[in-house]
DNA sequence: CCCAGAATGGCAGTTTGTGCCAATTTGACA
DNA sequence: TGTCAAATTGGCACAAACTGCCATTCTGGG
């Protein structure tokens, strides 16, 4: 056992464990509220030790940083593949296909998003995966408009459009599951990027 | 003791204790490092018991809330009194205007900011502070520049430029204290602010 | 001066998170 | 295929972070 790509058998399944893991904690979550899990049910229903658990996630509420890198995962991957030329409707549709492909569909989605914005000691973990999101949009940005520069390779550019997504997320969540958030963010991208034109 | 508007003699002196232990906190920070201080420490340290700082504090991190509460009250309040008519700019200059306020000067912030920058349970609480500062931020925007339009009441200019700022602020937390922060701050802003038309 | 309501303190008890070591599993290499 | 160092895991015991509950103190109006 040398030098390891990242992707050995063994990294492969501590991955599989890790994400079956956060969707254990999702479920748990939906079904008595997140408070009222503790990872001692976590480490029960899942089936690892709490010492494994902890190796996994320095803090309970990082369960969730699975799923979340893997909502950001899709979402790049979806904006580098789209034809839209226009940047703001591309990273709007983007966001509103990746959450088409949530496992579960849309109004899993929805569900989902809505426990995690709604409790205090949540947010920041969501908070900090939009964070953490931005060097890799930022790539991805860099490959889908190789002519965009904003002095900061892509990562302001990133930085912005992600928190207009998140904004428009956020409104969304508030609102019925079936608004059209390609609008909602849409609108809020293209405001967010150019206020001083309007 | 019945309606208070939110500012009787017990509220004052309260948020004044909320403070000092905050400042507690940094202080203790600062000699030993983040995590060699335990709330033990801290509630010895600053004369209140442990009950009544969790009374104050949600989670033991939370204890730099004020101070974060206090920075971005004083970037508000430097930014509508600013002249500068240009926004990127203005943005830049109350950014670094509230830094050289900060209690203890430009030094101590830097300093500050380099802890709440290094620690992975620190970081956190410092985006948090940054979201809920946004609708504050977005009133000081809508009376400085009532033109501005944004379509959703100066909160997507508020987030860009919160982006841009903490963006900003990483990069000078990396680097000396005494690089000018404005026009860093301000070629991140004018960059935020519109990629599309470079 | 009195007293209802608010803030505080003190524990006991729960949950979260860690250090350490022994047992198991993995996969490169002979 | 068998061997073995490295890596993963589990099981405590334990430290630290939090909470519920109630008795005590403090506040400030009547």
């Amino acid at each position: 056992m040398a030098a390891d790509p990242s992707s050995t058998l063994t990294a492969r399944r501590v991955a599989q464990t890790r994400r079956e893991v956060a969707e254990t904690a999702l479920t748990l979550s939906r079904e008595r509220g997140w408070d009222a899990v503790s990872v001692a049910d976590l480490v029960a229903a899942s089936g690892v030790s709490t010492r494994t658990f902890y190796r996994y996630f320095a803090r309970k509420e990082d369960v969730f940083v699975p799923l979340l890198e893997e909502a950001t995962g899709r979402l790049q991957r979806i904006f580098v593949t789209a034809a839209e030329p226009d940047l703001a409707l591309r990273s709007a549709q983007a966001l509103e296909q990746s959450l088409h492909d949530f496992p579960g569909g849309l109004g899993e989605a929805h569900r989902s998003y809505g426990i995690l914005l709604s409790h205090d000691d949540l947010e920041p973990v969501w908070l900090a995966a939009a964070v953490r999101a931005e060097p890799g949009f930022a790539a991805a940005l860099r490959q889908a408009f190789p002519t965009l520069d904003d002095g900061h390779d892509g990562r302001l550019a990133a930085a912005v459009i992600i928190s207009c997504q998140r904004i428009a997320l956020t409104d969304w969540v508030a609102g019925p599951a079936d608004a059209s958030l390609t609008r909602l963010a849409e609108r809020a991208i293209r405001a967010g990027l150019g206020p001083l034109e309007s």
